[in-house]
DNA sequence: GTATCCATGTAACCAGTTACATGATTGC
DNA sequence: GCAATCATGTAACTGGTTACATGGATAC
Protein backbone atom coordinates (compact mmCIF):
# COMPACT_ATOMS: atom_id res chain seq x y z
CA UNK A 1 0.00 0.00 0.00
CA UNK A 2 1.40 3.87 -0.98
CA UNK A 3 2.24 6.12 1.30
CA UNK A 4 -1.18 8.31 1.35
CA UNK A 5 -0.71 11.45 0.10
CA UNK A 6 -1.11 14.05 3.42
CA UNK A 7 -0.16 17.33 1.76
CA UNK A 8 -3.69 16.65 0.05
CA UNK A 9 -5.63 16.70 3.56
CA UNK A 10 -3.66 19.78 4.99
CA UNK A 11 -4.84 21.60 1.67
CA UNK A 12 -8.31 20.32 2.25
CA UNK A 13 -8.20 21.52 5.99
CA UNK A 14 -7.27 24.91 5.15
CA UNK A 15 -10.43 25.07 2.06
CA UNK A 16 -12.39 23.62 4.48
CA UNK A 17 -11.82 27.14 6.76
CA UNK A 18 -12.04 29.57 3.47
CA UNK A 19 -11.81 29.57 -0.29
CA UNK A 20 -8.01 30.85 -1.62
CA UNK A 21 -5.05 30.29 -4.04
CA UNK A 22 -2.63 27.99 -3.76
CA UNK A 23 -0.75 31.42 -2.52
CA UNK A 24 -3.20 31.72 0.24
CA UNK A 25 -3.28 28.82 1.25
CA UNK A 26 0.78 28.76 2.12
CA UNK A 27 0.27 31.82 3.82
CA UNK A 28 -2.36 30.43 5.74
CA UNK A 29 -0.33 27.46 6.62
CA UNK A 30 2.65 29.34 7.40
CA UNK A 31 1.10 31.33 10.10
CA UNK A 32 -1.43 28.63 11.69
CA UNK A 33 0.57 25.18 11.14
CA UNK A 34 4.03 26.14 10.76
CA UNK A 35 4.96 24.21 13.91
CA UNK A 36 3.95 20.74 12.94
CA UNK A 37 3.70 20.81 9.31
CA UNK A 38 5.26 22.68 6.62
CA UNK A 39 4.69 22.91 2.70
CA UNK A 40 6.36 24.14 -0.27
CA UNK A 41 4.60 25.91 -3.82
CA UNK A 42 6.51 23.08 -5.88
CA UNK A 43 4.42 20.31 -4.07
CA UNK A 44 1.64 22.94 -3.33
CA UNK A 45 0.54 23.58 -7.17
CA UNK A 46 0.49 20.37 -8.75
CA UNK A 47 -1.64 19.16 -5.57
CA UNK A 48 -4.25 21.67 -6.01
CA UNK A 49 -4.43 20.71 -9.86
CA UNK A 50 -5.06 16.77 -9.17
CA UNK A 51 -7.39 17.77 -6.32
CA UNK A 52 -9.09 19.51 -9.11
CA UNK A 53 -9.72 16.65 -11.20
CA UNK A 54 -10.78 14.83 -8.52
CA UNK A 55 -13.57 17.35 -7.80
CA UNK A 56 -12.49 17.73 -4.63
CA UNK A 57 -12.37 21.18 -5.23
CA UNK A 58 -13.10 23.68 -7.64
CA UNK A 59 -11.60 26.63 -9.76
CA UNK A 60 -12.46 30.05 -10.47
CA UNK A 61 -10.10 32.50 -11.86
CA UNK A 62 -9.72 35.93 -10.69
CA UNK A 63 -8.66 38.80 -12.31
CA UNK A 64 -7.87 42.04 -10.32
CA UNK A 65 -6.27 45.42 -11.96
CA UNK A 66 -2.35 45.19 -11.89
CA UNK A 67 -2.31 41.91 -10.01
CA UNK A 68 -1.18 38.86 -11.72
CA UNK A 69 -4.44 36.17 -12.31
CA UNK A 70 -5.21 34.74 -8.91
CA UNK A 71 -7.23 30.86 -9.10
CA UNK A 72 -9.27 30.73 -6.35
CA UNK A 73 -10.07 27.32 -5.00
CA UNK A 74 -13.21 26.16 -3.21
CA UNK A 75 -13.63 23.20 -1.25
CA UNK A 76 -16.63 20.69 -2.73
CA UNK A 77 -19.20 18.54 -1.43
CA UNK A 78 -17.35 15.19 -1.91
CA UNK A 79 -13.64 17.46 -0.81
CA UNK A 80 -15.29 17.83 2.60
CA UNK A 81 -16.82 14.28 2.86
CA UNK A 82 -13.36 12.79 2.08
CA UNK A 83 -11.78 15.12 4.53
CA UNK A 84 -14.02 14.09 6.84
CA UNK A 85 -13.68 10.36 6.34
CA UNK A 86 -9.51 10.75 6.45
CA UNK A 87 -10.08 12.98 9.91
CA UNK A 88 -12.37 10.03 11.12
CA UNK A 89 -9.85 7.55 10.75
CA UNK A 90 -7.35 6.38 14.03
CA UNK A 91 -3.96 7.99 13.25
CA UNK A 92 -1.41 5.86 11.70
CA UNK A 93 1.99 5.64 14.12
CA UNK A 94 4.47 7.93 12.25
CA UNK A 95 7.81 6.12 12.06
CA UNK A 96 10.19 8.44 13.41
CA UNK A 97 13.90 9.29 11.81
CA UNK A 98 16.20 11.35 14.15
CA UNK A 99 19.78 12.79 12.27
CA UNK A 100 20.30 13.92 16.23
CA UNK A 101 20.03 10.58 17.87
CA UNK A 102 21.60 8.96 14.71
CA UNK A 103 24.84 11.45 15.41
CA UNK A 104 24.97 10.87 18.93
CA UNK A 105 24.97 7.07 18.40
CA UNK A 106 27.81 6.90 16.41
CA UNK A 107 29.70 9.51 18.36
CA UNK A 108 32.32 7.33 19.94
CA UNK A 109 35.09 8.34 18.58
CA UNK A 110 33.90 12.15 18.28
CA UNK A 111 36.22 14.66 21.53
CA UNK A 112 33.48 14.96 24.10
CA UNK A 113 33.65 18.82 24.22
CA UNK A 114 32.15 18.05 20.53
CA UNK A 115 29.23 16.28 21.62
CA UNK A 116 28.84 19.04 24.57
CA UNK A 117 28.80 21.56 22.19
CA UNK A 118 25.93 20.07 19.94
CA UNK A 119 23.83 19.68 23.35
CA UNK A 120 24.71 23.39 24.04
CA UNK A 121 23.24 24.40 20.60
CA UNK A 122 20.63 22.07 20.81
CA UNK A 123 19.35 23.33 24.61
CA UNK A 124 19.19 26.98 23.40
CA UNK A 125 17.28 25.93 20.58
CA UNK A 126 14.82 24.33 22.62
CA UNK A 127 14.89 27.54 25.00
CA UNK A 128 13.79 29.59 22.20
CA UNK A 129 11.56 27.42 20.65
CA UNK A 130 10.10 26.81 23.92
CA UNK A 131 9.19 30.75 24.28
CA UNK A 132 7.75 30.79 21.27
CA UNK A 133 5.32 28.38 21.76
CA UNK A 134 4.39 30.54 24.75
CA UNK A 135 4.01 33.66 23.00
CA UNK A 136 1.92 31.53 20.18
CA UNK A 137 -0.12 30.68 23.05
CA UNK A 138 -0.91 34.30 24.66
CA UNK A 139 -1.74 34.84 21.11
CA UNK A 140 -4.22 32.53 20.30
CA UNK A 141 -5.91 33.15 23.45
CA UNK A 142 -6.13 37.02 22.55
CA UNK A 143 -6.93 36.64 18.94
CA UNK A 144 -9.31 33.90 19.05
CA UNK A 145 -12.02 34.97 21.88
CA UNK A 146 -15.18 34.39 20.06
CA UNK A 147 -13.66 31.51 18.41
CA UNK A 148 -15.71 28.55 19.53
CA UNK A 149 -14.67 26.70 22.51
CA UNK A 150 -13.51 23.25 20.86
CA UNK A 151 -11.75 24.71 18.08
CA UNK A 152 -9.63 26.80 20.65
CA UNK A 153 -9.55 23.67 22.97
CA UNK A 154 -8.25 21.81 19.45
CA UNK A 155 -5.80 23.89 18.46
CA UNK A 156 -3.91 24.63 21.84
CA UNK A 157 -3.61 21.11 21.88
CA UNK A 158 -1.53 20.98 19.11
CA UNK A 159 0.43 24.27 20.67
CA UNK A 160 0.28 21.72 23.90
CA UNK A 161 2.00 19.11 22.40
CA UNK A 162 4.79 21.46 21.03
CA UNK A 163 5.66 22.74 24.39
CA UNK A 164 5.19 19.49 26.17
CA UNK A 165 7.87 18.14 24.04
CA UNK A 166 10.05 21.47 23.89
CA UNK A 167 10.20 21.01 27.91
CA UNK A 168 11.15 16.83 27.74
CA UNK A 169 13.98 18.25 25.25
CA UNK A 170 15.20 20.54 27.51
CA UNK A 171 15.30 18.10 30.52
CA UNK A 172 16.93 15.82 27.92
CA UNK A 173 19.91 18.26 27.23
CA UNK A 174 20.43 19.00 30.72
CA UNK A 175 20.78 15.59 31.96
CA UNK A 176 22.73 14.29 29.03
CA UNK A 177 25.11 17.47 29.59
CA UNK A 178 25.58 16.75 33.44
CA UNK A 179 26.38 12.81 32.20
CA UNK A 180 29.04 14.15 29.32
CA UNK A 181 30.94 16.24 32.34
CA UNK A 182 31.06 13.10 34.10
CA UNK A 183 33.25 11.32 31.33
CA UNK A 184 34.97 14.33 30.18
CA UNK A 185 37.90 13.80 32.20
CA UNK A 186 38.22 9.87 31.98
CA UNK B 1 21.27 22.14 -1.78
CA UNK B 2 19.76 18.78 -2.11
CA UNK B 3 19.49 17.42 0.96
CA UNK B 4 21.95 14.85 2.12
CA UNK B 5 21.70 10.73 1.68
CA UNK B 6 21.30 10.35 5.32
CA UNK B 7 21.17 6.39 5.28
CA UNK B 8 24.59 6.80 3.15
CA UNK B 9 25.94 7.64 7.11
CA UNK B 10 23.52 5.25 8.95
CA UNK B 11 24.97 2.09 6.71
CA UNK B 12 28.72 3.60 7.49
CA UNK B 13 28.09 3.68 11.23
CA UNK B 14 26.95 0.20 11.47
CA UNK B 15 29.98 -0.75 9.02
CA UNK B 16 32.20 1.10 11.74
CA UNK B 17 31.59 -1.60 13.97
CA UNK B 18 31.38 -4.58 12.09
CA UNK B 19 32.24 -5.87 8.60
CA UNK B 20 29.16 -7.33 7.25
CA UNK B 21 26.24 -7.81 4.29
CA UNK B 22 23.52 -5.68 3.75
CA UNK B 23 21.04 -8.12 5.43
CA UNK B 24 23.51 -8.13 8.50
CA UNK B 25 23.10 -4.45 8.50
CA UNK B 26 19.35 -4.76 8.07
CA UNK B 27 19.42 -6.88 11.22
CA UNK B 28 21.86 -4.49 13.23
CA UNK B 29 19.41 -1.77 12.49
CA UNK B 30 16.34 -3.68 13.83
CA UNK B 31 18.36 -4.02 16.56
CA UNK B 32 19.70 -1.16 18.40
CA UNK B 33 18.73 2.08 16.41
CA UNK B 34 15.51 1.14 15.30
CA UNK B 35 13.78 3.53 18.11
CA UNK B 36 14.81 6.28 15.96
CA UNK B 37 16.33 4.88 12.58
CA UNK B 38 14.83 2.48 9.97
CA UNK B 39 15.75 1.14 7.20
CA UNK B 40 14.61 -1.02 4.54
CA UNK B 41 16.57 -3.52 2.12
CA UNK B 42 15.07 -1.52 -1.02
CA UNK B 43 17.42 1.04 0.26
CA UNK B 44 20.11 -0.17 1.67
CA UNK B 45 21.43 -2.42 -1.48
CA UNK B 46 21.45 0.17 -4.30
CA UNK B 47 22.97 2.39 -1.60
CA UNK B 48 25.61 -0.07 -0.42
CA UNK B 49 26.57 -0.30 -4.40
CA UNK B 50 27.16 3.22 -4.64
CA UNK B 51 28.97 3.11 -1.76
CA UNK B 52 31.20 0.87 -3.03
CA UNK B 53 31.40 2.81 -6.31
CA UNK B 54 32.51 6.09 -4.45
CA UNK B 55 35.63 3.58 -2.34
CA UNK B 56 33.77 4.59 1.07
CA UNK B 57 33.54 0.73 1.33
CA UNK B 58 34.82 -2.27 -0.16
CA UNK B 59 32.80 -5.72 -1.09
CA UNK B 60 34.26 -9.15 -0.74
CA UNK B 61 31.77 -12.19 -1.94
CA UNK B 62 31.75 -15.04 0.53
CA UNK B 63 30.64 -18.31 -0.22
CA UNK B 64 29.52 -20.75 2.04
CA UNK B 65 28.18 -24.58 1.61
CA UNK B 66 24.80 -24.59 0.99
CA UNK B 67 23.89 -21.04 1.62
CA UNK B 68 23.21 -18.06 -0.79
CA UNK B 69 26.88 -15.94 -1.53
CA UNK B 70 27.10 -13.07 1.00
CA UNK B 71 28.57 -9.27 0.05
CA UNK B 72 30.50 -8.93 3.21
CA UNK B 73 31.11 -5.35 3.26
CA UNK B 74 33.83 -2.98 4.79
CA UNK B 75 34.35 0.02 5.38
CA UNK B 76 37.52 2.37 4.27
CA UNK B 77 39.88 4.64 5.49
CA UNK B 78 37.98 7.06 2.97
CA UNK B 79 34.33 6.03 4.51
CA UNK B 80 36.03 6.15 8.36
CA UNK B 81 36.88 9.54 7.71
CA UNK B 82 33.66 11.13 5.53
CA UNK B 83 31.50 9.67 8.76
CA UNK B 84 34.24 11.83 11.11
CA UNK B 85 33.19 14.13 9.09
CA UNK B 86 29.78 14.00 9.17
CA UNK B 87 29.39 13.28 13.26
CA UNK B 88 31.86 16.56 13.85
CA UNK B 89 29.08 18.97 11.90
CA UNK B 90 26.39 20.36 13.94
CA UNK B 91 23.28 19.08 13.77
CA UNK B 92 20.67 20.64 11.18
CA UNK B 93 17.44 21.40 12.24
CA UNK B 94 14.60 18.70 11.36
CA UNK B 95 11.81 19.82 9.93
CA UNK B 96 8.92 17.99 11.70
CA UNK B 97 5.70 16.83 10.28
CA UNK B 98 2.98 15.10 12.14
CA UNK B 99 -0.30 13.37 10.72
CA UNK B 100 -1.93 13.32 14.26
CA UNK B 101 -1.42 17.20 14.80
CA UNK B 102 -3.06 17.64 11.81
CA UNK B 103 -5.99 15.65 12.47
CA UNK B 104 -6.07 17.20 15.87
CA UNK B 105 -6.39 21.06 14.17
CA UNK B 106 -8.77 20.11 11.51
CA UNK B 107 -11.06 18.18 13.49
CA UNK B 108 -13.72 21.23 14.18
CA UNK B 109 -16.27 19.18 13.21
CA UNK B 110 -15.66 15.55 14.23
CA UNK B 111 -17.39 14.40 17.44
CA UNK B 112 -15.60 14.77 20.34
CA UNK B 113 -15.65 11.29 21.39
CA UNK B 114 -13.87 10.32 18.13
CA UNK B 115 -11.48 12.84 19.45
CA UNK B 116 -11.01 11.25 22.91
CA UNK B 117 -10.79 8.01 21.32
CA UNK B 118 -7.85 8.83 19.64
CA UNK B 119 -6.25 10.14 22.58
CA UNK B 120 -6.70 6.79 24.46
CA UNK B 121 -5.13 4.86 21.81
CA UNK B 122 -1.96 7.11 21.33
CA UNK B 123 -2.04 7.14 25.26
CA UNK B 124 -1.88 3.47 25.05
CA UNK B 125 0.55 3.49 22.74
CA UNK B 126 2.75 6.17 24.65
CA UNK B 127 2.69 3.62 27.85
CA UNK B 128 3.65 0.73 26.14
CA UNK B 129 6.59 2.36 24.32
CA UNK B 130 7.55 3.59 27.48
CA UNK B 131 7.65 0.76 29.05
CA UNK B 132 9.41 -0.95 26.25
CA UNK B 133 12.21 1.85 26.30
CA UNK B 134 12.75 0.83 30.11
CA UNK B 135 13.00 -2.57 29.27
CA UNK B 136 15.92 -1.82 26.61
CA UNK B 137 17.45 0.06 29.19
CA UNK B 138 17.76 -2.72 31.46
CA UNK B 139 19.14 -4.61 28.50
CA UNK B 140 21.61 -2.48 27.30
CA UNK B 141 22.96 -2.08 31.12
CA UNK B 142 23.08 -6.18 31.81
CA UNK B 143 24.49 -6.87 28.17
CA UNK B 144 27.08 -4.47 27.52
CA UNK B 145 28.87 -3.98 31.35
CA UNK B 146 32.36 -4.09 29.84
CA UNK B 147 31.53 -1.85 27.07
CA UNK B 148 33.50 1.52 27.13
CA UNK B 149 32.01 4.35 29.37
CA UNK B 150 31.23 6.54 26.87
CA UNK B 151 29.58 4.20 24.52
CA UNK B 152 27.06 3.43 27.12
CA UNK B 153 26.47 7.44 27.96
CA UNK B 154 25.59 7.80 24.26
CA UNK B 155 23.61 4.67 23.67
CA UNK B 156 21.50 5.70 26.59
CA UNK B 157 21.09 9.26 25.56
CA UNK B 158 19.70 7.67 22.52
CA UNK B 159 17.28 5.56 24.73
CA UNK B 160 16.69 8.30 27.55
CA UNK B 161 15.37 10.74 24.66
CA UNK B 162 12.85 8.57 23.91
CA UNK B 163 12.18 8.10 27.66
CA UNK B 164 11.09 11.40 27.64
CA UNK B 165 9.63 12.14 24.61
CA UNK B 166 7.00 9.13 25.45
CA UNK B 167 6.55 10.52 29.04
CA UNK B 168 5.81 13.80 27.57
CA UNK B 169 3.47 12.55 25.20
CA UNK B 170 2.03 11.02 28.19
CA UNK B 171 1.31 13.76 29.98
CA UNK B 172 -0.21 15.80 26.75
CA UNK B 173 -2.29 13.16 26.62
CA UNK B 174 -4.10 13.18 30.41
CA UNK B 175 -3.96 17.10 30.00
CA UNK B 176 -5.78 16.77 26.58
CA UNK B 177 -8.39 14.33 27.64
CA UNK B 178 -9.35 15.75 31.01
CA UNK B 179 -9.78 19.02 28.28
CA UNK B 180 -11.86 17.51 26.37
CA UNK B 181 -14.24 15.41 28.46
CA UNK B 182 -14.75 19.18 29.96
CA UNK B 183 -16.22 20.71 25.99
CA UNK B 184 -17.91 17.24 25.52
CA UNK B 185 -21.50 18.11 27.10
CA UNK B 186 -21.31 22.00 25.72
C1' DG C 1 4.79 -29.97 5.02
C1' DT C 2 4.93 -25.35 6.34
C1' DA C 3 6.83 -21.24 8.16
C1' DT C 4 10.82 -18.78 8.97
C1' DC C 5 15.49 -17.53 8.09
C1' DC C 6 19.23 -16.47 5.05
C1' DA C 7 20.37 -13.56 1.14
C1' DT C 8 20.23 -10.24 -2.89
C1' DG C 9 18.40 -7.48 -5.82
C1' DT C 10 15.19 -4.65 -9.33
C1' DA C 11 11.22 -1.94 -10.88
C1' DA C 12 7.63 0.97 -10.18
C1' DC C 13 6.18 4.43 -7.76
C1' DC C 14 5.28 8.43 -4.69
C1' DA C 15 6.39 12.42 -1.88
C1' DG C 16 8.70 16.24 -1.41
C1' DT C 17 12.54 19.85 -2.23
C1' DT C 18 15.08 23.22 -4.87
C1' DA C 19 15.95 25.86 -8.56
C1' DC C 20 14.37 28.23 -12.36
C1' DA C 21 11.26 31.42 -14.88
C1' DT C 22 8.29 35.54 -15.07
C1' DG C 23 6.56 40.05 -14.01
C1' DA C 24 3.77 43.75 -12.03
C1' DT C 25 2.96 46.51 -7.71
C1' DT C 26 3.76 48.54 -3.41
C1' DG C 27 6.36 50.37 0.38
C1' DC C 28 10.60 52.37 2.13
C1' DG D 1 16.09 52.77 -6.87
C1' DC D 2 15.62 48.51 -4.34
C1' DA D 3 13.45 45.04 -1.72
C1' DA D 4 9.51 42.75 -0.66
C1' DT D 5 4.99 41.10 -1.82
C1' DC D 6 1.69 39.07 -4.87
C1' DA D 7 1.09 35.13 -7.90
C1' DT D 8 1.69 30.72 -10.68
C1' DG D 9 3.88 27.29 -12.33
C1' DT D 10 7.52 23.56 -14.31
C1' DA D 11 11.60 20.61 -14.36
C1' DA D 12 15.01 18.11 -12.36
C1' DC D 13 16.09 15.49 -8.82
C1' DT D 14 16.45 12.78 -4.49
C1' DG D 15 14.96 9.90 -0.94
C1' DG D 16 12.44 6.39 0.36
C1' DT D 17 8.67 2.58 0.23
C1' DT D 18 6.45 -1.48 -1.60
C1' DA D 19 5.98 -5.16 -4.38
C1' DC D 20 7.97 -8.56 -7.03
C1' DA D 21 11.28 -12.33 -7.97
C1' DT D 22 14.19 -16.24 -6.48
C1' DG D 23 15.54 -20.26 -3.86
C1' DG D 24 17.95 -23.30 -0.60
C1' DA D 25 18.24 -24.54 4.53
C1' DT D 26 16.50 -25.20 8.85
C1' DA D 27 13.28 -25.64 12.65
C1' DC D 28 8.87 -27.20 14.30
Amino acid sequence: MAKTNKTKYALLGVLSLMSGSGYDIKKFCDSSISHFWNENYGHIYPVLQKMEQEELITKQVEQTEGRPSKNVYSITEKGRKQLEEWLMLPVEPEPFRSELLLKIFWSANIPVENIIEKFQQIKKESEETLSRYLEFENLIKTKNENASKKILVLWLTTLNYGKHSAEAKLKWCEETLKNLEEIKDL
